[in-house]
DNA sequence: GGTATTTTTTGATTGTAATCAAGTAGCGCC
DNA sequence: GGCGCTACTTGATTACAATCAAAAAATACC
C-alpha cells in the first residue's frame, strides 16, 4: 500500500486525508498465473494498480486471442470502456505472471476526487500521460514496417520483454507471430 | 466566449471567479482558410477551443502531407506533445475554413487548474475523451479494411465529412486517395 | 522423466492495397 | 471566361505481409 501511495506522490501532492482514504478503500489482491483480474463480458468495476507482476489485457477476435495490453509494476490496468460506463465488454485482463495488486472501484474513484483536488490532479496526469503514451502507440501502428515496430517495442517495454511469449507480442503489434518470428531472425 | 463557458459547463461547474479569470485569459482568434494556427517546427504555445470552422493538424512524411486530426465547432485542437512539452514537433495547424476561435497557453491551463478544482475536473474529463475516443481510431486502424475505416470515419465524422476533400480523408484514414476513392465508388 | 500440448520457426502461396502511370474533372485566379 | 493548377478517378503492376501448412522446439503435466 505504501508503494502506491509513493507512486501516486510523484504526480501530485498526497495530503494525510487522501492518504488515509485511499488507504481505507483501496483493495489488496493476489492473482496466480492465469487467473482473471477480469472475465470477458462482464463489468470492469475496478481499476488495478500493479504493485508486482505482471497482467495482460486481450480479447478473442474470430477465435484468435489478440492481445491489447500490458501493465507491470507501477503500471494502471482496466478495461477502460467497460469500467468508465459500467457496461460489459469483450475484453477480459489475466495474470502473466503472479500478481500482487491494489485496486478501486469507480465510486472510490468519483468520490475521492470530489473530495479532493489533489486526487483530481492526479487522474487529470495520468489521464495525459496515458493519452501521449497512445498516440506514440498509434504513430508506430500506422507508419511504421513490423521490423519497426517490433524495434519500438523493444526499446519501450524492454523491462518486460523477456518475460512475455512472442505470441502475444505479435498480436499487440498487430503483426502474425509468423511474421515476428521472421523479423527477430533477421534483427 | 459564452459559448466556450457554455462548452465548458457541460463537464464541470463554472463558478463566477473562473468563468471571470477565463474572460480575462482567453485569447480571441480569426482565421482565413489556410492560415496558419501553428506552424511545423515551432513551439506550439496555446491550445485552441474551435467555436465556428474548421481547422485539421498535420505533417511533412518523405514529401507528402498526412493529416493527423481534424477540430471543428465545440472542439479543441493542439500540437499536443509540442504543447505540453514546450518543445518544437514537425506538426502544423491549418485552418480548412474561415475559423474563429478561443485559445489558452499552458501556463494559463497550468494556473487554473492549481487554482480552480472543478478546472481540473474539466482537464480530466477532456483527457478521458480524448483518449477513448482515440481508443476507437486505434483499434479502426488496427482491424479494419479500408471500406469499413472509411465506414467507420462517416459515421463518427457525419457533420463535417462534406466539408473535407478525399486526400485529408484518406490519409487521416492511413489509405491512399486512390484506395479511398475506389471504396467510395463502390459503397 | 517422459508424453502431450502449445509455441515458435521455416517454407510456399495468395490476397490486398500500395505504387506507378495517365487521364479527367473541379477550382482558383487573373 | 479561359488558363493553370490541384484533386480525383481509373487502370496495370508490384511488394509485402497474411494465410496455409508442417516441422521443430519449448513447456506443462502426470
Amino acid at each position: 500500500m505504501h508503494a502506491l501511495l509513493q507512486h501516486m506522490a510523484q504526480f501530485t501532492t498526497l495530503s494525510p486525508q487522501l492518504a488515509e482514504e485511499l488507504r481505507q478503500r483501496a483493495h489488496h489482491h493476489c492473482f496466480r498465473k492465469h487467473d482473471l483480474l477480469h472475465p470477458a463480458d462482464t463489468v470492469c468495476r475496478r481499476t488495478y494498480w500493479i504493485q508486482q507482476g505482471l497482467v495482460r489485457i486481450y480479447f478473442n477476435k474470430d477465435g484468435k486471442i489478440v492481445t491489447d495490453g500490458f501493465a507491470a509494476e507501477n503500471q494502471w490496468m482496466t478495461s477502460a470502456y467497460s469500467f468508465m460506463r459500467g457496461v460489459p465488454d469483450p475484453y477480459a485482463i489475466a495474470a502473466i505472471e503472479p500478481t500482487e495488486a491494489y485496486s478501486l472501484s469507480l465510486e472510490d474513484l468519483l468520490h475521492l476526487f470530489d473530495r479532493f483536488h489533489e486526487m483530481e490532479r492526479f487522474g487529470r496526469v495520468i489521464m495525459s500521460a496515458q493519452f501521449m503514451e497512445q498516440s506514440e502507440r498509434l504513430n508506430s501502428l500506422r507508419f511504421t514496417s513490423p521490423a519497426e515496430k517490433y524495434q519500438h517495442f523493444c526499446t519501450h517495454y524492454r523491462p518486460i520483454l523477456a518475460r512475455l511469449p512472442l505470441g502475444m507480442v505479435a498480436s499487440y503489434l498487430g503483426i502474425t507471430p509468423e511474421t515476428l518470428s521472421r523479423v527477430r531472425a533477421k534483427g
